[in-house]
RNA sequence: GGAGAGUUGGUAGAGCGGUUGAAUACACCAGUCUUGAAAACUGGCAUGGUGCAAGCCAUCUGGGGUUCGAAUCCCUAACUCUCCGCCA
C-alpha cells in the first residue's frame, strides 16, 4: 500500500508507476481515490465539528448536573440528541469510504524503483550477475525422483496413502542432506550477524492480510478447521508478522532475522503438482531472512542479502544466476526483486530456488510498523530472501553434484553436518 | 479442557460514568550547577488525522452496545496470569 499522500500531491508518479508495470487498467482508481478521499476529508470535518459541538455542550451538561441545574441539562440533552442523527448517518457514510479507498489503494501497486527494467513479463527479467559454470556433463542426468530413487531417498507412494499428491517421505541420507543444507545455510546467516528464529507455524488472519490479498490467501494457504489460523506458506509472514503494529527504536535498525520453518502451500492455480517429484508440493522447509531497515538503507541490503543466497549455493557447488524481476513481472507490494535461479544440468537451464525483495514502506504500512525517528516516526523499510528452501534445494544439489558412477559428492561446507561424509553411495 | 483474575502512555502503576489524553514513579531528552561525571534542580516527553496556525477530532487490547457524556457500565473476540486436569 502506497502513501495516499503521494496521490494528493503528486497523482502523476502513480500514474507513470501503473504503466511501466502494464497495468493500464488501473489507471482510473488514480482519479477515484483521489475523488474518494477528497469527499471523505469533508466528511470527516463536518463530523469532527458535530462531534466538537457534542463534547462541548456534554461537558456543559456535566457543569449543570453538578450545579443541580437539571431542568438546564434536559434542555441541552435534547439539543445534542437532535443532532446525533447526523453525525450517525456521517460515520456510516464514512466506514463505507474508507472501504472504498482501501480497497482501491491495496490494487495501486508499489512505486517501483528506478533501477528496475521494465518489460512485460517474466520474458523480459533482466541477468545480472552468473556464477559458476552452467555444465553439462558428459552422461546423462536423470530426473531427481529417478535420482532419489536410487538412493532409496523418496517414497511418494506412502505419502500418497497417508496424505495424498504432493507430499513426500525423504528418507535416509537425502533427508539428511536436506537437514544439512538447512544448517548449514542457517549457521551462514549466524555468521552474517543475522539472529535465528524459530517463529510461529501458524498465523492470524489479519496477520496474513497484512501482507497478501484475500485471493492470494485462498489460493495459497491452508486453514485451520475451526479457528482464525493459518498454516504459513513462508515464514517470512510470521516474521514480519512479528512487528506488527509495533513502534521500534531507531538505534535497533537494522533488525536482521534468519528464520527456519516448515512450509505449506495450496498451489492452487499453479501449474499443478508433479506426479513423481518434489519441485511443487505442499510441504516444505525453508530458511528464510528478513531485514527491517531505515529507508536510505533498504537498497544496500537488498544488494547484500541476494548475494548471501548466492554464495551459499556457490559453496554447496550449485552454479547460480541472479534474475531481475522487470516492472511487468514485479508483485504489486515490490519495490525491487530478483529471483536467484540455479543451474539444472538435465534440463539445461535455470529454475527458481530463491527470491529476494524490498517491499520499501508499504508493507509496514499495512502493517503498521514505524521506527521513532528523531523527526517522528516513521515506516520502516522491509525485505526478505530465502536463504535456502528445501526441496528446490535438493533438486539442484543432486543434479549438480551427481557422479556418474551413480553416487553424490558432498562440498566441503557440508561435511560436518553429514558427519563427516564427503559422499553419498547409491543404494540401488 | 474446567475455575477465577486481569489487559491503561517507553516501563511500572493510579483512575472504575462528567475539565482524565489520563495522577504518580522510573526511563528518556534538553538546560542549570560541576574541571568532567554523579547527585540535585528546571523544563520537555503517547499516537494518528485535520488545519498556515490557535485549535479541533479520534485512540486507555480489538469489535459491538448503553448514555447527553465511557478508560470507567454491558456484550463479544484475542491475549496474559493463578489454580485444577491432560500432555511431548
Amino acid at each position: 500500500m502506497i502513501d495516499i499522500n503521494i496521490l494528493r500531491t503528486n497523482p502523476e508518479i502513480v500514474r507513470e508507476n501503473i504503466k511501466k508495470k502494464y497495468q493500464d487498467a488501473k489507471l482510473p482508481l488514480v482519479d477515484e481515490v483521489v475523488e474518494l478521499d477528497k469527499k471523505n476529508r469533508s466528511l470527516k470535518q463536518e463530523g469532527d465539528d458535530l462531534r466538537a459541538q457534542r463534547n462541548k455542550l456534554s461537558s456543559e451538561i456535566g457543569n449543570l448536573m453538578r450545579e443541580k441545574k437539571f431542568d438546564e441539562a434536559e434542555k441541552i440533552k435534547a439539543e445534542v440528541k437532535a443532532e446525533a442523527d447526523r453525525l450517525a448517518q456521517i460515520e456510516e457514510e464514512q466506514t463505507s469510504l474508507d472501504d472504498e479507498i482501501k480497497k482501491r489503494m491495496m490494487l495501486i501497486p508499489n512505486i517501483i524503483d528506478e533501477s528496475v527494467p521494465i518489460g512485460k513479463d517474466d520474458s523480459e527479467n533482466v541477468e545480472i550477475q552468473k556464477f559458476g559454470e552452467p555444465k553439462v556433463p558428459a552422461f546423462e542426468i536423470p530426473y531427481h525422483a529417478d535420482i532419489l530413487e536410487k538412493l532409496g531417498g523418496l517414497d511418494k507412494e506412502s505419502s500418497g496413502r497417508t496424505s495424498g499428491n504432493g507430499f513426500y517421505y525423504l528418507m535416509g541420507d537425502p533427508a539428511r542432506l536436506v537437514s544439512a543444507m538447512i544448517s548449514y545455510a542457517r549457521d551462514y546467516m549466524i555468521d552474517k550477524g543475522f539472529t535465528y528464529c524459530i517463529p510461529p507455524f501458524m498465523i492470524r488472519s489479519d496477520v496474513v492480510n497484512g501482507v497478501m490479498s484475500f485471493a492470494e490467501m485462498d489460493a495459497m494457504m491452508y486453514k485451520i478447521e475451526g479457528e482464525d489460523l493459518f498454516l504459513i506458506g513462508t515464514s517470512e509472514h510470521s516474521m514480519i508478522g512479528k512487528f506488527k503494529d509495533q513502534i521500534l527504536k531507531e538505534k535497533e535498525l537494522p533488525i536482521t532475522m534468519t528464520s527456519y520453518s516448515p512450509c505449506f502451500r495450496k498451489e492452487v492455480g499453479a501449474h499443478g503438482l508433479e506426479e513423481r517429484g518434489i519441485y511443487r508440493v505442499h510441504q516444505f522447509e525453508k530458511q528464510e531472512m528478513i531485514v527491517l531497515c531505515k529507508p536510505e538503507e533498504s537498497m544496500e541490503w537488498y544488494n547484500k542479502m541476494w548475494s548471501y543466497t548466492v554464495e551459499i549455493f556457490r559453496n554447496l557447488n550449485i552454479p547460480v544466476r541472479t534474475l531481475e524481476c522487470c516492472s511487468g513481472d514485479l508483485a504489486d507490494l515490490k519495490v525491487k526483486s530478483c529471483d536467484v535461479e540455479a543451474w539444472s544440468p538435465r534440463q539445461q537451464k535455470y529454475f527458481e530456488v530463491g527470491s529476494c525483495s524490498t517491499l520499501g514502506d508499504a508493507q509496514a504500512r499495512r502493517l503498521g510498523i514505524r521506527a521513532k525517528g528523531e523527526n517522528g516516526n516513521y515506516y520502516v523499510h522491509t525485505l526478505n530472501n530465502t536463504v535456502l528452501a528445501s526441496t528446490r534445494a535438493l533438486i539442484a544439489f543432486l543434479e549438480n553434484n551427481l557422479n556418474e558412477d551413480g553416487t553424490i559428492s558432498i562440498p566441503e561446507a557440508l561435511r560436518p553436518y553429514m558427519g563427516g561424509k564427503s559422499v553419498i553411495e547409491k543404494k540401488i
